[in-house]
DNA sequence: ATCGTTGTATTCAACGTTGTAAAGCAGCTA
DNA sequence: TAGCTGCTTTACAACGTTGAATACAACGAT
């Protein structure tokens, strides 16, 4: 009961040919007899012979494997984009690893150092810890493109979305409906935070431009961007007597968190309170009141990391720097438009 | 600015020892004098050497990857299983592979003729739409740990949660708070859709238990297990005019959706209809009313996964087919306790 | 002095595959 | 018949790694 390991020079042996016509037949090459080719096959078939793509690997010096770094999988967001990329990936023909750092800066730097070298042949990586610095400090030369906002000047690839244009429009859209308290949820200390002070800076933008005052006592600070983080930051707000007539949250589980809480405490929304997102996940179309939030196109963005990727791999570190804005909409659901 | 590809042999001459040596060092080899062995770091660190895993590999005929297959990462309980065995895997030095086959059966058969075959050691397989006889044809010896219902007779362990147990208990539940019309959303008519099945049964062993009629009109079938199709399956059943008392859900997404459409059409949750759903997804946790679920042990599904394929990875096909049943618990929450 | 023993390092071959170069074998033309 | 051409097939080496076998000291015990 042990192992054939079957491999070429078992498929050669049966078919009574060399074990370079065998490969020549799995790889489609053009000059082969159809009856050599025929009896090949037959030899494959019955041996259930299957290429041993470590093998491959090693003779070719690439894997087809890429790999997709990302916080958590079982952020909607997250996995959503998974998703897509690893659709993307496949109609590329390349195999997608996932790897969830769990936005521990120390993950993350595993990843940006290559721990996976030679295993994979580039890296789609969604940092969220990593300051410029260590990203710089990177040593690696695996391909990488990655998401989310330009923290480094170094030879990678990013994929963009606005978020301050966008983190505006959503904040404007709010004080269109004649809201004067908007409140924000979602800002974070760390220095690593990109994501989280742009769209801060968006918030803040678009009051002024809106002529409403900036009042730090609307802005919270969250450690994370799950639900249970919203819930707990919109209670915050409520505790210390600030009922905002408006929230827009960094991202949708945040919103949806606050949501909770509203209803929770008997506030309607968007009836006391309007509410927008950021990131367009599932449950949001089916929340009730269905949220207001900011889609960006997470197709457009899992296909051109992939396209970039592919691209890279293929030329080797020619090109500088890419930096790709994906675009965005704001949909407007019931939470804004009761 | 080609790549220099630094292997074995080269930290060897740049460390004055055989290739060998270097190897034993990476290993951890014990028998290395600590001169020799700094003097070999040394040299790994200045050439930045990162072993090469598809030589390793094909050296060993074992490639530390096993893959996940499931529908699709975009469902919540997918995306939070695959997060449980990502981690569960890692912490046994396993990497992690995802494969989306769509539901689709022809991605599946793909799967399970092991097409990833000499890439991964393993398989932890969630097939939805193969049939019992396509898992018994399977030729491909790759060890494989399936998820969910035991459909097949061949020599692949099964990690269970005892569907008939828990729909039944759900649906008790439902009947205990004195309801009488109580629906059912989920039932299938695909052959292969043996969870569906289960559930099915247990709904029905549960209303006879109740002393409630079976009445077929409160059975929907629904093509995926999506919120829409949740929504629409509520959509057909108050357009029909059977307006239940309770309806259980076969998932938690489609009870979201349901939930969505009765209260769009003004109907109170749970005081005109009481709802419970399946998987125990976070969404549910946050949703307005939050949602009464059936809660399997998603760390104990993925880390018995884990478990069992390293095991039938180390043993070859000793054992027979094992089968686990993983705990679950009925969550009583608003939906069905307003 | 000889023999093991133990610790350290090396050589060799092999894992399964494919690129390169070249050989074999037709069917031609001259 | 010799020489050419184009198709088909082959032998060989190499990708980077590690297990097995082995060489070489240095050591204590006989």
């Amino acid at each position: 009961m042990d192992k054939p390991r079957v491999g070429l020079k078992d498929v050669a042996r049966l078919a009574g040919v060399s074990v370079k016509t065998v490969s020549n037949v799995v790889n489609g090459y053009v000059h082969v007899t159809p009856a050599t080719r025929t009896r090949v096959q037959a030899a494959i078939q019955e041996l259930n012979y299957r290429p041993n793509l470590s093998a491959r690997n090693l003779r070719q010096g690439r894997t087809g494997i890429i790999a997709l770094a990302v916080p958590e999988l079982d952020i909607p967001y997250f996995a959503e984009l998974a998703h897509f990329v690893v659709a993307c990936a496949e109609e590329r023909g390349l195999t997608v690893l996932i790897d969830q750092t769990g936005a521990s800066r120390e993950r993350e730097q595993l990843v940006a150092e290559g721990f996976r070298a030679h295993l994979i042949d580039g890296l789609i990586f969604s940092p969220l810890a990593l300051t410029a610095e260590d990203l710089a400090a990177r040593m690696d030369d695996t391909p990488m493109v990655l998401l989310g906002e330009r923290v480094s000047e170094g030879p990678a690839d990013h994929i963009v979305v606005d978020n301050v244009a966008a983190a505006r429009e959503a904040t404007l859209h709010l004080a269109s409906l004649g809201r004067r308290r908007i409140a924000a949820i979602g800002a974070q200390d760390d220095v690593a935070a990109e994501t989280s002070r742009l769209r801060l800076a968006g918030y803040h933008r678009a009051l002024e431009e809106a002529g409403l005052p900036a009042d730090d006592r609307l802005v919270v600070y969250v450690e994370a961007y799950h639900r249970a983080d919203g819930a707990r930051a919109m209670a915050t707000l409520l505790d210390a007597g600030q009922r905002p007539d408006a929230v827009f949250c960094f991202n949708d589980p945040l919103a949806l968190g606050a949501l909770r809480t509203l209803l929770e405490r008997g506030h309607t929304v968007p009836g006391d309170v309007a509410l927008a997102g950021f990131d367009d996940i599932e449950d949001g179309r089916y929340s009730t009141p269905t949220l207001t939030t900011v889609s960006p196109d997470k197709q457009a963005i899992a296909s051109q990391a992939v396209d970039l990727l592919v691209d890279r791999m293929a030329k080797g570190s020619q090109a500088g720097a890419r930096e790709i804005y994906v675009p965005y909409k704001l949909v407007i659901r019931e939470s804004t438009n009761g």
